[in-house]
DNA sequence: TTGACAACATACCGGGTAGTATGTTCCCTG
DNA sequence: CAGGGAACATACTACCCGGTATGTTGTCAA
């Protein structure tokens, strides 16, 4: 449903006067964006629809035309945030390279990702806690439940990297999934104390994503390889 | 303050028939049980003071006799789950044992009260990130201030553990904070995902700690000492 | 016996907020 | 140049919830 919308909106974007978007898309990203930042700040239970429309400049009743609840707005912000996860590690989850490689270059860009999009990150974490207890009706329940799923396959993605790479160097997990949570904890810390600097923070947050993943390969019994930081120094 | 009320019930612990607590003061445990169960559930700003009483088959009016505020409860919430986790690594951090010992047995035992007190650990996740917002009034900013000093004396106990070890041991840390940082996600990560089985939880739960801090440290380039475990066997 | 206080329950108030209903403006189409 | 709909703003309602004020019951000390 969300997605159709999403779609839909793509699909016009050509319209108008000089190839620029659509009011109503551009509308609906800078709801998003917004919302993501009010609901990083206060949470989403705390945040109210006033708050996003008054940190646009513009009214709930904006809101509530581009979304039919406060409930499928926060989906909406959870369900770009994964689209950014994906679009940040896809290409280097389907390449061909040795499982190592891959599996470091996929978790340095879901790093970086993760430090260069903190808000829409942080709804992910708060979606996660709601599916964990929950969520009053079934058909939010249901949604919710949609949404985790696509996160799971996220996770499952690195999951399968992580025994791929393991296999690959003759590492021994004695315990993949709990290897493969940890891992992820490590990569997704940031979360919760980074805050970007003030120009240049590409150079730290990939300098931090190193860091990170090179943590976390040593965890499971694995070492950074060279070729796969290659591509990011330059942004050092 | 809410220390003051603490220590308060422990001297009158010893009121009444047969060395049985104070009403009071068991109210007040039952409160803070509950409150974190409810906070854990529905986050704080989602859960009214009406939910908590109700899981306590009590009213509301029983819950503000014990708490000026919403906010204290949440604060006192906050405060047992420090008290927690300082109860369970203090005996392992003060022994003159070697330090990568030290910081082996302090790990697992964080480890393990993180998981058999799920409800307040989560509880101070959310003060975390309470802090790192905004929460309203001066006062109430000025006591969570403190709250969050408490914990970051906790974490800076890892910390100045950790580097003891790595210098104990030879190994080099190219950046000492973050890898502290990484290391404590590692034990942390439970929160997120655990929940206790049935009958036996604790053999699982210690189980699981072994695992975490087994990881944790191969990725500071260590490695888990048997001596470290000898003393959690008996749970397994 | 009394009265004073702890430990609650009940009743109530006021502010905030999700959601709706109804304007208003502007652009695009026929 | 209608007129219809998209893209909002304004106005309003109903409800929830934090906090308070007040009532009720049991207990214990004088």
């Amino acid at each position: 449903m969300a997605i159709d919308a999403q779609d839909q909106a793509k699909l016009t974007e050509p319209t108008g006067r000089g190839g620029s978007r659509t009011a109503a898309s551009q509308s609906r990203d800078q709801i998003l964006q917004a919302a993501a930042e009010c609901f990083k700040e206060n949470g989403f239970a705390a945040t109210s629809i006033d708050d996003v429309a008054y940190s646009l400049g513009a009214t709930k009743g904006m809101i509530y035309h581009h979304f039919r609840s406060k409930m499928d707005l926060f989906f909406a912000v959870y369900q770009r945030g994964m689209e950014i996860n994906f679009e940040a590690t896809e290409p280097e989850a389907t390449s061909d390279a040795r499982p190592l490689i891959r599996l470091a270059r996929m978790s340095i860009a879901h790093a970086v990702a993760l430090m260069a999009h903190q808000p829409f990150q942080r709804v992910l974490a708060q979606g996660v806690a709601m599916h964990q207890t929950g969520s009053t009706t079934a058909a939010q329940r249901d949604t919710l439940s949609q949404l985790i799923q696509t996160r799971d396959t996220y996770e499952e993605l690195f999951r399968s990297s992580i025994e791929a790479a393991a296999e690959d160097t003759g590492v021994e997990l004695s315990n993949p999934s709990l290897a493969s949570k940890s891992f992820l904890a490590v990569l997704n810390s940031t979360v919760f104390w980074y805050t970007p600097r003030r120009r240049n923070a590409t150079a730290e947050q990939v300098s931090i994503a190193m860091e990170l993943v090179n943590y976390a390969l040593r965890g499971l019994g694995m070492h950074l390889p060279e070729d796969a930081i290659e591509d990011w120094k330059k942004y050092l």
